[in-house]
DNA sequence: AAATCGTGCAAGCATATACTTGCATGCACA
DNA sequence: TGTGCATGCAAGTATATGCTTGCACGATTT
């Protein structure tokens, strides 16, 4: 057993080699998964001996998982408020935290989704996390129907299923599949939470000053017709 | 070169060896990925020899192409109408098609969408295939709107992308992770097509008939609060 | 100066995998 | 009866992969 399972820190600020590995790791996983994310490849993509890469973690199962609990456990936490007073901007704000949060992970995500069945222990962690996220914003839409901010009647977990489904299918297929999803990511995004609100019956969804950042046209909602 | 490519078929209803190697293939890739569909299990999953599996295709690679054009290729070929009289009735059906078709090839396509960036030559029937269904919606959509259906402006693109989205993600994740969907599948298609056609202003959205096919509870509309 | 430690390097081992070859077997059809 | 033909079976080849071992080199510590 190698017994530097603790960080060597040798000395103020060591260069944190397994980190590096680490990192080297997540992006050949993100791009080939674990069958193809070979320790040679990792240890290349990490400017590291093979050999050090087994000294440091053990083995390839231990790294790869290791790797996934600090991908995935990292969720994105980001708080909706307790009393929602802009459903809009507060909305949008999550919205763009968890299409950004998936998005820069999608790579690590797809993969881990389609070796659930063969490495079932990284499911829990990635459960975990989706639930987490869901709740968060199932809570926040009980909380806008039971202020009444919402005109309609809703289910709020067919609601949150369908906005983060949106998110998701956006931030994951928007690079596999160009032309099925709106060309810019901040305005879709955008668009998604309007059209969300809009549903629901939620007045003045989006303030316009919320557009900002995103190549906006002279239309002055976003989901209007080009 | 084994010039066996055209089927045997050896008398009037021969042993569909072919298929059976095929469906064989698409289940163990839509387990392992192309990685971990080693021809062995292929092989034993067909309960053919190993040796038969090339002397039929040639190579792992070319089963696999073929397997992956095969169901990825044939689309779902649902319509929708000309001329739209009954949006709700009309969204549903494509819908729950769609939802169908994408939840009977998860394992497939999560596996596919992994491996897009090694196996790049995959990509290109998926993305026609995802293409031409949300050509289908989109121009539904338009004609929608044209037809003086919806009472709200709304970009089809974006509208296309929600649905489309939240479809493929309840199918694709509902199994994966439980909790974060509404609980019955049939259901929450038709609260999908409901809520969109909210947004888009379409009055009386999905006939209450159509309910019918779910342990539907005393609730009129589907989407109410629980 | 000596010892320790972290790392690189070269080589190797055991296994798995894609794929091939040679031969035997059984079945259809003449 | 005999002739293809499709398939199974056993064995083997070349390569890749996870992982180990032994040794050398340099920096840090004692």
């Amino acid at each position: 057993m190698h017994m530097a399972t603790t960080a060597p820190d040798t000395g103020t600020h060591a260069p944190p080699l397994r980190e590096r590995i680490a990192e080297a790791a997540a992006k050949v996983y993100g791009e080939f998964g674990f069958r193809g994310a070979t320790t040679r490849r990792i240890a290349e993509e990490a400017g590291v001996n093979e050999v050090t890469l087994f000294r440091t973690f053990g083995s390839k199962a231990a790294l790869i998982v290791e790797v996934l609990e600090r991908q995935v456990g990292a969720g994105l936490r980001v708080e909706l408020p307790e009393t929602p007073r802009h459903p809009g901007r507060e909305l949008l704000h999550w919205a763009r935290s968890y299409h950004g949060h998936v998005r820069e992970r999608r790579g690590l995500i797809m993969q881990s989704m389609g070796e659930i069945g063969e490495h079932p222990e990284v499911l829990s962690p990635m459960c975990k996390a989706r639930d987490r996220e869901f709740v968060v914003l199932c809570a926040y839409l009980d909380r806008l129907r039971d202020a009444g901010h919402a005109t309609r009647p809703y289910d709020t977990v067919t609601v949150a299923a369908m906005l983060s489904g949106t998110l998701f299918s956006d931030a994951v297929g928007r690079e596999l599949f160009p032309g099925t999803y709106p060309a810019d990511p901040a305005q879709a995004v955008v668009a998604y939470v309007e059209l969300t609100l809009r549903a629901l019956g939620v007045a003045d969804p989006v303030p316009s000053a919320e557009h900002a950042g995103a190549p906006c046209s002279a239309t002055p909602s976003s989901i209007g017709p080009s």
